[in-house]
RNA sequence: GCCCCCUUAGCUCAGUCGGCAGAGCACAGCCAUGGUAAGGCUGGUGUCGUCGGUUCGAUUCCGACAGGGGGCUCCA
């Protein structure tokens, strides 16, 4: 029928609407309060404007502001409005890119005459924003062809490349222009006379339908993210559909902030960096050191049950051995230099365990019959990270990686993988974290040794071990090490955000470059597979996720002070004390806190400690040989507790490693942002500790 | 390494338009002996990150260095 089109919507149902007939007029047609939300539309499966022109047959989605993608509208907007504000204020800059980024998006400028943004500009480019936003300026798409566009942005140099790139075919072309010209083009929207970008698009359909937004900070960054070109300023923001959804953004922010293992480090007096020592390199105070004394002692425990055996190597050693691994080929930048001795001996320290250990499986003739053979070391290594990356304990240049290699034959492997995998999640399960999914790295590009077919039935190996966990699998492309590929476990936290874990890593290089071989059953002479892998990375950055995770509150069997007795009065001081006896005999680590203040206060400073427990023994206690329980995250104290059950109940939560009940959770209660955000959230997504060796 | 910001008491921070500095908490002493999140009084606290420059005089201005924070593959 002439004059009229009929669309299918994501129900399943259809609409008819007159020929010409936009999005907007569909939302419209369906309500007042999709046609409010709308954003953006989904044609046949494209991101369009509200704007375009509905086809006939086309299957159509309204994309609200709530939405994934329709977030990303918004963002997107809100980054052309950013650019509009900095180009008014900063007259013949040059504006390079914008992209949507998670929670936010960012905008990269050259600053006539070489000026940098300051964090005072933030405050004024917000203002221009919000101006430009009251204007409520319409984004109006308009398609050019490659000259055309060169045309436009004539003064525009990254703009420039970008169109060029488009032309060149080098770009993807996503947008196919509705007369379903096939020749490169490219695409603009213009807010007003005076402002104009490149954009791929779609767009709200005007700067008021905008404003939940933040300007965060500026940055340094490099064009194309390569330091050989030029730096431009970066200003980050972020974007939202109301001011709620803004709110709790802010409030996840800043709860992250509040756990961040720097400041937990300094108020429970866990840590530190001096800088007599040097950047990225912590010193552990003694409560530190008991956790992650604690953290090690169970760590060996179970690598003792699982099979593992032990072994000692030493910090430094001689070129060769980095030499024969590849090492220096390979990952030189991030190792120390060398100190010269001996009449010219190169010694390195070691930023990997694996050569040492290969040496100590080398030291004999191994059987078959010994395999599969699995070494494991608390080994503490150094990196040359460059100074710009150092942060907490999640990135230093020294580190203890709880470190092992497992030397398998070729048909144990899968089953090695299988089992190590298995054993990985099993133990951090313990330590309290149980939200995983697994990440797939393969082959670097360029960057890499061994041929391709080996590295092909490593990660098929690997993809195939991985699968079988249940868990979710993503594939990381050309992540893995230079010698092979890897699984890497990445776990969510208390409060949503996805830190990279363990690390497995298939090798097949080593075991040739250092000429393992074992005697096999045939009496023939047989090389053996390497698997490499840490649990905890390093036993930094495990101890600073494990105290971000739970905000400090470590489980009680972790906490370096479990119990801080409190006697109300002086003359309750013998009884407190044995008291304190009594549970530091069953090897509960126990505090006296003696009565030169007030309990209040005494109370405050236990909770401020984030201590599990809290015992006050006063007249009532010492007559009836009592504590009063004042546990931590109970909502009240529980009086007249007798001694014995107290001892009991405490020594099998500990010997229980029972986590907190309440781990979670933003100080409103509010789980994470809205419509079931997989946010990684602000700050530490840490990457691993690098490739394990 | 590069860009922006920061460095003042143990911690968090104020301040000096250039004349050797202050608050709260913490710490020490005394008083108060208090049943579950800060009792009172008194007191000491600093090479104002380091080195150099300008100046009669620098914690303050300039420079270098060190340390810290935020960024630097999320491709119109």
């Amino acid at each position: 029928m002439a004059g009229v089109v009929t669309v299918s919507l994501p129900d399943g149902s259809t609409r008819q609407l007159p020929d010409g007939s936009t999005a907007a007029d569909l939302a419209a047609s369906v309500g007042p309060r999709l046609a409010k939300a709308a954003v953006a539309a989904r044609i046949d499966g494209r991101l369009v404007d509200l704007a375009a022109v509905l086809p006939d047959g086309a299957d159509v989605a309204i994309v609200t502001a709530e939405a994934a993608d329709g977030r990303e509208v918004l963002r997107h907007s809100t980054a052309h409005v950013l650019a509009q504000a900095v180009l008014r204020l900063w007259p013949g800059a040059h504006y390079a890119i914008g992209p949507v980024i998670e929670d936010g998006f960012y905008y990269d400028f050259e600053l006539p005459g070489g000026a940098r943004f300051t964090d005072d500009d933030l405050g004024r480019i917000d203002a221009e924003m919000r101006a430009i936003i009251a204007e409520d300026q319409p984004f109006v798409r308009h398609e050019h062809t490659v000259e055309e566009g060169l045309a436009i942005f004539a003064d525009q140099p990254f703009k420039r490349e970008i169109i060029e790139a488009v032309g060149a075919g080098a770009a993807e072309v996503d947008a196919v222009p509705a007369d379903g010209r096939a020749d490169p083009h490219v695409s603009t929207y213009e807010n007003s006379p005076a402002f104009t970008d490149l954009c791929r698009g779609p767009h709200v359909p005007a700067t008021g339908r905008l404003g939940h937004f933040a300007l965060q900070r500026v940055a340094g960054a490099y064009w194309r993210g390569d330091e050989k070109r030029p730096q431009l300023q970066r200003v980050y923001g972020t974007a939202w559909e109301s001011a709620k959804a803004l709110e709790q953004h802010l409030a996840l922010r800043a709860e992250a902030e509040r756990r961040d293992h720097r400041k937990l480090g300094v108020e429970l007096d866990l840590f530190s960096f001096p800088d007599e020592i040097g950047s990225g390199l912590p010193v552990f105070h003694p409560k530190g050191g008991t956790v992650r004394r604690l953290m090690e002692e169970y760590s060996r425990q179970r690598h003792v049950a699982a099979g593992y055996e032990f072994v000692t190597t030493p910090h430094i050693t001689k070129a060769g051995l980095f030499e024969t691994s590849g090492h220096l080929d390979w990952f030189a930048d991030g190792m120390f230099p060398p100190m010269e001795l001996d009449g010219g001996q190169q010694y390195y320290l070691k930023p990997m365990n694996c050569p040492f250990h290969i040496l100590i499986f080398k030291a004999r003739q191994r059987s078959y019959r010994e395999l599969p053979l699995r070494f494991f070391e608390f080994g503490t290594v150094y990196r040359y990270e460059k100074s710009g990356v150092v942060h907490g304990l999640t990135r230093v240049r020294g580190m203890t990686q709880d470190d092992a290699h497992i030397f398998c034959r070729r048909d144990q492997m899968s089953e090695e993988l299988s089992s190590t995998l298995h054993f990985v999640l099993d133990v951090l399960r313990d330590y309290g974290l149980d939200d995983f999914y697994l990440e797939l790295s393969t082959k670097p590009p360029g960057k890499a040794v061994g041929t391709d077919e080996e590295w092909d039935e490593a990660t098929a190996t690997l993809r195939e071990v991985a699968s079988g966990m249940g868990l979710g699998l993503l594939t990381d492309e050309g992540g893995g090490a230079f010698y092979g590929p890897k699984i890497s476990v990445q776990a969510k936290d208390a409060i949503g955000r996805t830190h990279q874990m363990s690390t497995i890593q298939l090798d097949f290089q080593e075991p040739q470059r250092f000429g393992m071989e074992y005697v096999g059953q045939d009496n023939a002479r047989h090389r053996p597979i390497m698997i490499h892998r840490a649990l905890f990375g390093s036993v930094e950055r495990f101890f600073a996720i494990l105290l971000e995770h739970y905000a400090g509150a470590l489980p009680t069997w972790l906490s370096p002070v479990q119990v801080r007795v409190l006697p109300v009065r002086d003359d309750h001081l013998a009884y407190a004390g044995k008291v304190a006896d009594r549970l530091a005999a069953v090897g509960v680590r126990v505090e006296l806190d003696p009565a030169d203040e007030p309990l209040g206060a005494r109370i405050r400073r236990g909770k401020l400690d984030k201590l599990p427990y809290l015992l006050v023994v006063g007249d009532d206690d010492v007559a009836a040989g009592t504590v009063g329980v004042n546990r931590r995250g109970g909502d009240r104290p529980q009086r007249g507790v007798e001694v014995m059950a107290f001892t009991e109940s405490l020594e099998h939560e500990i010997a229980a490693r029972q986590l907190p009940e309440a781990v979670g959770g933003t100080p409103d209660g509010e789980a994470s942002g809205s419509g079931g955000a997989t946010a990684a959230g602000p700050g530490v997504t840490g990457r691993g500790g690098g490739p394990v060796g």
